[in-house]
DNA sequence: CGGGATCCAGTTCGATACTG
DNA sequence: CAGTATCGAACTGGATCCCG
């Protein structure tokens, strides 16, 4: 903001919240990011270097500071981390204003994938690795997309081509369904035993597959969820 | 947003947060502005031709609305107006964490007359014009700043000029004495009482004139307020 | 009063290449 | 992995003038 703000409490906060990417890049703070490439991966369309440019004045408010182990990368401040009550109001008006069901363009599996990540329940995963192959089967005509999923006690990544590990759960289901599932708008549940999202693997993976993965904060909130 | 958001309910949002003024144009017309002068007034640094875009962004995201009769302006959608969740949030937040007294370069007397009168208790003025010359004796240097009070009825306007009306009430006090006032951080009656805002005029007329303002709707978070 | 049109300066940003 | 440096393109926004 190139003219210091008036002397009020909204102007304040806008200085802040009114420049782009700031919001987005505490959201992925606030949802588990530290590191320079997992923010960056998190915000598709955001170079580098412009990440860094914010990362630098998001310190100097006082909003995030470096680690004490700098290859843990960022943290909250108290500040930084109270600006979770704007991130809620914020997504709780979008909600109920502008969240209309996703036209096919929006759909991004991938970085889907990367939320689906951030709310694994790693502490009811099996205490070993697994590594789970999505594959998306929106357009008959492309060939199908695949992402894989690799979850190790505390790690968990998301990988683009085939790890060539051997797979232990396939799930196969439209990209659409995926984020209906991930905002609450379907059960995932009644999706598996409905044959909406098929699952193959050894049997008790598969029956632990549904109590693995969290859904988006604002999922109890968004129109349309099942009944 | 050169690009279009990400389907998140944080990313919709952002879109319109995180595009500058578009907060403090809400914030405007929450707080009673209506007429495009109105809106400008209380958004210095905003030229015109910027307001006017967006303006028209903000109708683009149904936000607001040109009123039925085109000379009263704009007004709130009902997604529009319950943006004020969001803005009381980023308030609210500001105030905690980055809202320290004012340095001397932060006081804005013309300004702050035109929130003040924008919390008019028009109701409690008597029925009849009531004209408020303001003395600001912020600095012994510069002879001190002076601003007009106009109310009338519904109507009220604030002049940097004298208007050449008879003088109702005669106020005298520092511009950081009004702010502390505004925020809630000093209490009007006990200033008035101990002599650090002056009130001369018509005996009755200044002895009402606590009761014709308002606070900011933050004065009650706000830190350093009277015990 | 409430803008629209034009022009131009300043700023922002992405791409690319490079460093530790 | 986590940035920095540089450069040019694109965009933003203010000034000015004009219109109904």
């Amino acid at each position: 903001m190139p003219a210091p703000p008036e002397y009020c409490p909204v102007s304040m906060g806008a200085e802040i919240v009114a420049e782009r990417w700031n919001l987005l890049i505490i959201r992925e703070l606030l949802t588990g990011a530290r590191r320079f490439n997992d923010i960056h991966r998190g915000l598709p369309g955001l170079s580098r270097t412009l990440l860094s440019q914010r990362l630098r004045t998001l310190r100097g408010h006082g909003l995030i500071s470096a680690a004490a182990d700098p290859t843990d990368g960022y943290q909250l401040t108290d500040a930084g981390r109270d600006l979770s009550t704007v991130l809620e109001a914020l997504g709780s008006w979008s909600v109920r204003w502008r969240f209309p069901e996703p036209d096919g363009a929006q759909l991004n599996p991938h970085l889907l994938m990367w939320r689906m990540r951030g709310g694994l329940a790693h502490d009811r995963l099996p205490p070993r690795r697994v590594v789970i192959e999505f594959t998306f089967t929106d357009d008959a005509g492309d060939r199908p997309e695949r992402v894989w999923l690799i979850a190790d006690g505390e790690d968990s990544s998301v990988c683009t081509r085939d790890p060539l590990f051997d797979i232990d759960v396939f799930a196969t289901a439209s990209s659409r369904v995926w984020h209906e599932i991930w905002y609450g708008r379907r059960s995932v549940r009644e999706s598996i035993s409905g044959g909406t999202v098929r699952l193959s693997g050894e049997k008790h993976l598969v029956a632990g597959f549904v109590d693995w993965f969290g859904l988006s904060p604002f999922a109890g909130q968004v129109a349309g969820r099942p009944t």
